[in-house]
RNA sequence: GGGGAGAUACCAAAGUGGCCAACUGGGGCAGACUGUAACUCUGCUGGCGUAUGCCUUCGGAGGUUCGAAUCCUCCUCUCCCCA
């Protein structure tokens, strides 16, 4: 993997770039649509490439590892071949199920044991076993297994957590180096900082992580329910540590509005969810706002879905017939719902890439920030 | 023609003297969703801008009672069975 900045904001700490993998380029900073199970939910990846222009899609540890389970993946030659997808894959180590799944789980020194969701079989995940795992997959980019604290989080829980996931790093890198790709293509394994919101966690967690010298970083335990303002602020301790020639990754955000902030305090890479879930349950992100499509106003509002869109549906459909599909719980409508939420956030992250090449980000920015908090 | 059952809020359906402005489900309306156990979850759904408050409701009209959706009388309508 090899990452270069293309061009860098003079008033903020936002840049675009190109990150070059096996198996093609991601210009950032990028938005990366979440495919948990193998799938983008309800998104084709025709869809994915030709119409929302994707230019990598996350899979998960967790899930791929319980189900089809990994003989299933070796055998078929690795994610890429499994779901037909042969752009840039980053696969999550199962650090955050972990911690979303927070009922079955129990921590110790040498990894996670957890039930499964699917048929409540015991498994124990470490920082070994789950670089394994994302080699059988064969990712672009795997993750360390790591410990996503929750909010809110005592500082001593914190810290404790902290160390823990530092030192699962040390044994996640080691196992790294001491193992190979399985499918001939590179593979790039990132650290993650932890430290919840407090400055001299985050401090230290970046420093440790800088250390490593991976060829990029991550940042994870925000967007947990913490005040964005200590977001933010988290955002610009760590990347003030990280190394600014190295691809950052925010794990797990998010709105519209925490993107445009991520990226001008130097984030490049995101993912999340709320494009595909709240798609599906009839939320629409656009230029100019949310849309909740199951209110009545759009009962029978036959205007384009997206006048602005760059998505084949948003012309396609109408604003009632969207309406109608969500609200009779038709699967067109999960698919049409998350087709576009997808193309507006790479859109948006395109935008903000030209914005920055052409040297007026901030401004832009700003304006779409006010914009992008209201609702239609 | 004879016998029987029933009419409850948008729909379906509980309740059969006070704890009922009325269970529950659907529908409707609104909100939530941030490294996906999520086509999920939450709230509201007679009126009064809020209410442990007031007002108007349980086919219609009367009546019994301190008190009725619940008991009585008559009326209207619906359904089922036998001829």
């Amino acid at each position: 993997m090899n990452f270069r900045i293309v061009k860098s904001d003079i008033e903020s700490q936002a840049r675009s770039g190109i990150i070059e993998t096996d198996h093609g380029n991601i210009q950032t900073p990028i938005f990366m649509p979440v495919g948990t199970a193998a799938t983008v939910k309800a998104v084709h990846q025709t869809e994915l490439t030709n119409d929302i222009n994707a230019d990598i899609i996350l899979g998960n540890t967790y899930h791929l590892y319980l189900r089809p389970g990994m003989e299933v993946m070796r055998a078929a030659g690795g994610l890429h071949n499994f779901m037909g997808w042969n752009r840039p894959i980053l696969t999550d180590s199962g650090g955050y199920q972990v911690f979303s799944l927070a009922a079955n789980r129990k921590l110790k020194s040498e990894g996670a044991y957890f039930s499964s969701h699917i048929d409540g079989s015991k498994h124990l995940f470490t920082p070994e076993n789950v670089v394994d795992i994302q080699r059988d997959i064969g990712a672009d980019f795997i993750m360390a297994f790591d410990e996503c604290t929750p909010y809110p989080c005592d500082p001593k829980y914190a810290r404790d957590s902290m160390h823990l996931t530092h030192s699962w790093l040390g044994k996640g890198i080691k196992h790294f180096k001491y193992t190979e790709s399985k499918y001939g293509h590179n593979q790039c394994f990132i650290p993650i900082v932890q430290g919840s919101v407090y400055p001299d966690l985050r401090k230290e967690s970046a420093e440790f992580i800088a250390a490593q010298g991976m060829d990029a970083n991550a940042i994870g335990g925000l967007s947990v329910g913490e005040p964005v303002e200590d977001m933010y602020a988290m955002l610009e301790i760590v990347n003030g540590i990280l190394p600014v020639e190295k691809p950052r990754y925010l794990m797990g955000v998010g709105t519209p509005v925490n993107i445009l902030e991520g990226i001008a305090r130097g984030v490049d890479m995101f993912d999340c969810v709320m494009p595909t879930r709240n798609g599906r349950n009839g939320m629409l992100f656009t230029q100019k706002g949310i849309m909740n499509m199951r209110n009545e106003k759009w009962k029978s509002d036959f205007s384009l879905l997206d006048h602005d869109g760059t998505s084949f549906v948003d012309k396609a459909y109408s604003k009632a017939y969207l309406r109608h599909l969500i609200v009779s719980g038709e699967r067109l409508g999960a698919q049409i719902a998350s087709i576009h939420n997808l193309a507006f956030y790479l859109w948006l992250v395109r935008e903000a890439r030209d914005q920055i090449i052409a040297g007026s980000f901030t401004s832009w920015k700003n304006s779409m920030v006010k914009v992008l908090v209201s609702r239609l």
